[in-house]
DNA sequence: CACCAGGCAAGTA
DNA sequence: TACTTGCATGGT
């Protein structure tokens, strides 16, 4: 019997353990990941994925031949997705950004010092911390922690955190604890989205063989 | 049928 | 400040 502490790394050790290495993000360029990043706001990656085979298959998953596109063809692309309206002007909006701030080199972009390309980010309508912190981690590959709404289900329900907490505290809390690396934030939040996908629900928890040996 | 999905911003009091 | 609502398709 292995006494389980409800720590951050332990919790950690026993995903790893049982899920493996998730190897995200689940795109092929740093510009795909930026797209279904905005892409994926409250929706279901399956619907997303259908979304970029859209722009794929039109030869639009580019800077330069996304940002060509009208609001109506970007819309239409991307309508699997949800919120297409919504998604559209808000993936031009942070297209504008990235013309703005380095003429579209998203290399570039990528580049910059952590702090101010999340501050640059924030600055977008429509770009949240979640959707930003993707962005810097799974882009950019700088070490940032991602929360989203399985992250925040996850402590609440291990009482790690309060119910109320906010994404900054919960952020702090892994950026706090762990060794700041890239990899290890990489792999920690893939981990619990798989997690989530798999287990957590957001009324009746479904955990009957939860790896983690609480209900989510 | 009801519920959910890797959020975010705007409106109301 | 603290709730509430709109956005929307597609899977279970």
């Amino acid at each position: 019997m292995h006494a389980h502490n409800d720590t951050l790394t332990d919790i950690y050790q026993r995903l790893l353990t049982h899920f493996g290495a998730q190897d995200w993000w689940p795109a092929d360029t740093p510009f795909e990941v930026m797209v279904g990043a905005v892409l994926t706001q409250n929706t279901n990656w399956h619907n997303v994925a259908k979304g970029l085979a859209n722009l794929r298959q039109a030869d639009c998953l580019s800077f330069a031949a996304l940002l060509g596109l009208s609001h109506a063809e970007l819309a239409t692309f991307i309508r699997p997705t949800g919120y297409y309206n919504l998604k559209a002007t808000r993936l031009q909006n942070l297209l504008a950004l990235i013309q703005g701030e380095t003429g579209g080199d998203l290399e570039l972009f990528l580049d910059q010092d952590l702090e101010t390309m999340r501050a640059q980010l924030l600055s977008v309508k429509g770009i949240g911390p979640e959707t930003a912190d993707s962005i810097i981690l799974y882009a950019a590959e700088k070490p940032v922690f991602v929360v989203d709404t399985y992250t925040h289900r996850l402590l609440s329900r291990h009482g790690l955190v309060g119910e109320e907490s906010s994404y900054d505290e919960m952020q702090e809390l892994f950026m706090a604890t762990l060794p700041e690396d890239t990899a290890l934030f990489n792999e920690f939040h893939a981990l619990i989205v798989c997690l989530g996908k798999e287990f957590c629900r957001k009324q009746k928890p479904r955990c009957a063989t939860c790896p983690l040996g609480v209900l989510l």
